[in-house]
RNA sequence: GGGCCUAUAGCUCAGUUGGUUAGAGCGCACGCCUGAUAAGCGUGAGGUCAGUAGUUCAACUCUACUUAGGCCCA
């Protein structure tokens, strides 16, 4: 017996069930030890950061990371998933610091390094359990047990060496540079960080003039958004060949670029033009007094080919420590490289009255203009709106900033990466070719260096005295150093009290930085092995990834780090297919963001409607690398039509086959013995195999997950099983109806085995449910079977175009059914078919018994041209006369629209035929025309491109008698169901009604009889607990069913 | 300012190498079917396929530009 389904699926609890399944029979790792001599499919996990909650944007990810490598392991390659976790970086130390309510970094160094670490370590594990819970919940099979961890010794020391290849070869370097910067967490950025920090501000920006010394009561005029570095200005900047005119605003006289001058209204009245070039060299008076940033060279007037009209005044000004353009102007002149502002974002004491303040603070802002205004300096205030960079975590605004940093000089390999990204599967492929391949193409180096203290440290020791540098690559480098403690961590502040002694005799301490954290997790091919300390083997063997799969946000995260360091040290690609899936956005199209309130928590996703609708409706709503708008009640409808309506085709064939007792014992019966629609449904299960296959190759779920939902709803169900419900519960027991039960049965088993990669649960019910009864071996789970593969030679596109004329030919009597007012239980005796050739009569003569029982006629009648009363109408082929013709097509095509009937005929029977036009002439061809019917007098039809077809509506008395008694039929079928009774209970039949129901009910007493399982039926009606008052054809019937009791016999 | 993506029914999405009636689901109205179905089917309302120009015998489809939105970067 096949095990029954619950009348209601409640499919958080079941997937627990299944759950505690997989665990107890530890199916996840069966299913990576059977297939280990396979092939293998290397997959990299991207680590997720622990000490944040995880997010619906996780589940997205972790489904595709899931489907892909279930797929590749039912297609028996081997799939070791292997976990990890992100642990170092400025997250955690925010975090850390929030708890302890630290406000600045000097507070950590009071507290304590060691204190404030060992803090850090603990913290990275906040969520772990939320994080593990979702991992469980939502069916993602990767190996937790024994992740990655990115602060382990192990794991450092294989960064260690990867960095060391990188010294080696004289790519890392120390330089001063303008550096994004945040003054709060007191560290310079990296590009990619930056990009994950942008964020739209609407500021003041200011207009200031500068008095010029030399010129009599001339101002020029200069803008900036950053009112904080005007104290820094040290230089004006102007375009030598931009026009610039003078103006009079009051008693002064100022000087802007010609195309900005509408900035100042319509007030104000040219004096004069002049040239960019002529300013070169004037002087001006400073803004501020500041000693440190006098010299000959300060407070001029430069030129510098950045300049541009588009915004401001023409004129920049220049804060040489504050800007790279501004950087790269001041090295060029020579202007004072020094610091206006501290680490700290604070104002040093070089800025009278003004130390010591925040520059970003709305006061400091307030206070700069007040002393603009007192100083006559100030023209007015823009607001603006733009893009601006802020720290990614704790979401202050960045300075630009110059900075000591250490770099890697990707910039010397970039066409590597280049000629490397073009070996790699993206999908969707303009992800790599533009946003990754431009990114590439306009490389910048990599800020290696953090001036933090959770993190990685960088290892190299530098002397005090002759500034020697020593790079160590490793522990036991490390331990011919002097101090080593016994007990050896790889972190601030132990690695720091660890010296060296210099050749020249002094000692060597390490220089104080951390690393990247996205160094550590890029690293994680190798140095989740330990590579190339241990497991040589086991590296090699996985490198390059297969597979990986990661937000779009990874592009220039982890998608770049792991190719810049890849590339690099093996000059390979490091993954040879990159799935990439985009933002989750809200039902408006919004981004979900806790600020906003509209973020979704997957567990309450999970327990309401199961994480395998969850998981389906993402993977099939719209294309993966498309932002997705969210909206819950696709979920729903993911639960009720698909779920359910597998679930109920589960159930219909376990109804029937255990009252008849099929088990699949006998001979799978040859496909072709079996019937016409059995053929059908099986090459499209084909057909669905190889899209399914096809689709899955290309990383397109979105295809394939949609392939199965029509096939399981539409031809499955809606179908195959509506059409074929007789032979489970009418027919005898015999070849066919073994047929029948065979196929439904292939087809589900199929079904359960090409959804399990998406909806790993409800598939795994099935297979399991399916093969309980088998005999010979099945595996315990579907994920220890194999996928399905397409047998081509059941896949016939004429049977699949067989099922489409049956289908549209009901579609078509169904709606004159609708048109003429006459129910589908109301028998007809016949439709009418004109049919085109001899083909089509064929096609539709093997589909015949599914059409008349569909739509309850008696006959086909086929009509031919002959009997004069169809008229026929040619229309063009445009696809083949358009390449024939081109030009002339339209002049052909109306020709081909007036062929009379005869002519047709006549291009029927020879195949082509001549026509003149204009006195050219013309051959055409019978695939040049598709023959359509016009009319059928005398009758209702419709028609479209492939049949036309005509109802005869004519009832006879006979026709309604059958027409009443299936009326009649339904009822005692309703009562049948609302009395609960079995579907293979017998009953006896009592009924009261009007004279000419009583008399058609008992001319059709057998039909009736056989219909219900009933013994009897006669027109003594007799009330009891199973009766029912009815109106059939607009008179009250009352019946009453009561079932037999079987006696033994 | 640059790069990439998107624009098709009220909503969410399909639409093959260009081919002459642009589809589905949801929602709405009416009807039907049901001996598996909390489902399904039919009919109806709802489309200048964002706009303009071009290539072509033929453009939702190809090209260019424009507009709007999204993401990323300056």
């Amino acid at each position: 017996m096949f095990p029954k389904l619950k009348d209601k699926i409640d499919y958080f609890n079941l997937e627990e069930e299944i759950l505690e399944f997989w665990e107890r029979e530890k199916i996840f790792q069966k299913s990576i030890d059977i297939r280990k001599e396979q092939k293998i499919f290397s997959f990299y996990e991207g680590p997720p950061t622990a000490n944040g909650r995880p997010g619906l944007h996780h589940i997205m990810s972790r489904t595709l990371k899931d489907a892909f490598c279930r797929y590749k392991a039912m297609q028996g390659f081997y799939v070791p998933r292997k976990g990890g976790w992100d642990t170092h970086g400025l997250p955690v130390e925010i975090e850390v610091e929030k708890q302890l309510g630290f406000k600045h970094k000097d507070e950590i160094v009071n507290y304590g390094i060691e204190k404030f670490n060992s803090e850090c370590k603990k913290s990275v594990w906040t969520y772990k359990a939320e994080w593990e819970e979702m991992t469980r919940l939502m069916g993602y099979w990767v190996d937790m047990t024994n992740p990655y961890i990115t602060f382990e010794n192990n794991y450092i020391e294989s960064v260690w060496w990867a960095l060391e290849q990188f010294y080696n070869e004289g790519l890392i370097y120390k330089g001063f540079k303008i550096q994004p910067y945040c003054p709060r967490c007191e560290t310079p950025l990296s590009s990619h960080e930056i990009s994950l920090g942008y964020q739209t501000v609407s500021e003041n920006s200011v207009y200031v003039k500068f008095k010029l010394v030399n010129d009599e009561n001339t101002f020029i005029l200069s803008w900036t958004t950053t009112p904080w570095t005007l104290p820094g200005n040290v230089g004006l900047a102007v375009g030598n060949e931009i026009n610039y005119v003078k103006v009079k605003s009051e008693n002064e006289i100022w000087i802007i670029a010609k195309d900005l001058v509408s900035i100042l209204g319509d007030e104000v009245q040219i004096i004069s033009e002049l040239k960019g070039k002529d300013l070169i060299g004037k002087k001006y008076i400073p803004l501020f007094d500041i000693d440190a940033l006098k010299s000959d060279a300060s407070y001029r007037i430069y030129d510098a080919d950045f300049v541009t009209t588009t915004d401001g005044t023409g004129v920049v000004h220049t804060a040489v420590m504050y800007g790279e353009d501004d950087y790269q102007l001041g090295k060029r002149v020579g202007l004072p490289q020094h610091h206006t502002v501290d680490k700290s974002g604070n104002f040093t004491n070089d800025v009278k009255d003004f130390e010591g303040l925040y520059v970003k603070d709305k006061s400091t802002e307030k206070k700069i203009i007040s002393h603009l205004k007192s100083n006559n300096n100030f023209v007015k205030l823009l607001q603006y709106t733009h893009e601006y960079p802020h720290c990614w975590r704790c979401s202050f605004p960045l300075l630009y900033y110059a900075r000591n940093s250490w770099y890697i000089s990707t910039t010397k390999y970039s066409s590597l990466m280049i000629s490397n990204n073009n070996q790699i599967n993206w999908v969707p492929k303009e992800v790599g070719s533009g946003r990754f391949g431009n990114w590439l193409e306009e490389n910048k180096d990599w800020a290696l260096s953090r001036d933090r203290y959770w993190g990685t440290p960088l290892p190299i020791w530098i002397c005090e005295h002759c500034k020697n540098k020593k790079f160590v690559g490793s522990i036991s480098e490390l331990q011919k150093g002097e101090n080593v403690p016994e007990k050896i961590d790889l972190h601030k502040p132990f690695v720091d009290q660890i010296t060296f002694k210099c050749s020249c005799g002094s000692t060597m301490y390490r220089t104080p930085e951390l690393i990247d954290a996205w160094f550590d997790s890029g690293s994680m091919p190798f140095a989740q092995w330990h590579y190339p300390f241990e497991n040589k083997e086991i590296f090699e063997k996985t490198f390059p990834a297969d597979y990986i799969c990661e937000g779009i946000d990874q592009t220039r995260g982890w998608f770049y780090t792991l190719h810049a360091i890849g590339s690099f040290l093996f000059k390979k690609p490091t993954f040879k297919n990159v799935l990439v899936n985009e933002l989750i956005l809200d039902k408006n199209g919004q981004k979900m963001s806790k600020s906003k309130g509209n973020t979704i928590d997957p567990f309450m996703l999970m327990k309401k409607y199961g994480a395998d609708a969850t998981r389906w409706y993402l993977v099939s709503n719209s294309p993966v690398w498309r932002p997705t708008l969210f909206d819950e009640n696709g979920i729903a409808e993911v639960q009720r039509k698909l779920f359910n309506t597998l679930m109920n085709t589960y159930s219909f064939f376990v109804l029937y086959s255990n009252i008849d007792g099929f088990v699949y014992e006998e001979k799978s019966l040859p496909i072709s013995e079996r019937q016409e629609i059995d053929q059908w449904i099986l090459s499209s299960l084909n057909s669905l195999i190889q899209t399914v296959t096809e689709s899955m190759d290309q990383y397109d779920i979105t295809k394939a997950s949609r392939a199965i939902n029509n096939f399981v709803i539409n031809e499955l169900s809606n179908w195959y099983v509506r059409r074929n419900r007789r032979r489970f519960w009418k027919s005898e027991k015999g070849k066919d109806k073994t047929a029948a039960y065979q196929t439904l049965f292939e087809c589900l088993l199929t079904i359960s085995k090409l959804t399990a990669p998406i909806t790993p649960f409800v598939s795994d019910l099935l297979f399991k449910n399916l093969t309980s009864v088998l005999k010979n071996n099945n595996p315990p789970s579907v994920h220890l079977s194999d996928f399905p593969k397409v047998d081509k030679n059941l896949i016939k596109t004429d049977l699949e175009d067989k099922m489409n004329l049956a289908i549209t030919i009901c579609e078509h009597v169904r709606s004159m059914r609708m048109k003429a007012n006459i129910k589908i239980r109301q028998p007809l005796q016949k439709i009418l078919i004109p049919i085109i050739d001899e083909n089509q009569k064929q096609k539709i003569e093997k589909v015949k018994e599914i059409i008349l029982d569909e739509i309850n006629v008696k006959q086909i009648e086929f009509i031919s041209e002959e009997s004069g009363i169809v008229k026929r109408k040619a229309k063009p082929n445009f696809r083949t006369l358009g390449t024939k013709y081109g030009k002339q097509v339209q002049v052909v095509a109306n020709a081909i629209r007036e062929m009379s009937s005869k002519k047709i005929s006549e291009l029927q029977r020879n195949s082509k035929i001549n026509i003149s036009l204009n006195s050219e002439n013309y051959e055409i061809e019978i695939n040049d025309i598709e023959i359509l019917h016009e009319e059928i007098k005398g009758f209702l039809v419709e028609s479209d491109n492939l049949v036309m077809v005509a109802l005869d509506t004519t009832i006879s008395p006979k026709l309604l008698q059958e027409g009443l008694a299936r009326e009649f039929v339904n009822r005692v079928q309703n009562l049948r169901k609302e009395a609960s009774f079995n579907v293979t209970d017998r009953i006896l039949i009592t009924f009261k009604c009007s004279e000419t129901l009583n008399n058609a009910l008992l001319s059709m007493e057998n039909y009736i009889k056989s219909e219900t399982l009933a013994l009897k039926i006669d027109n003594n009606f007799i009330k009891n607990d199973f009766t029912t008052e009815e109106e059939i054809d607009g008179e009250i019937c009352s019946i009453s069913i009561e079932k037999v009791v079987t006696l033994p016999s």
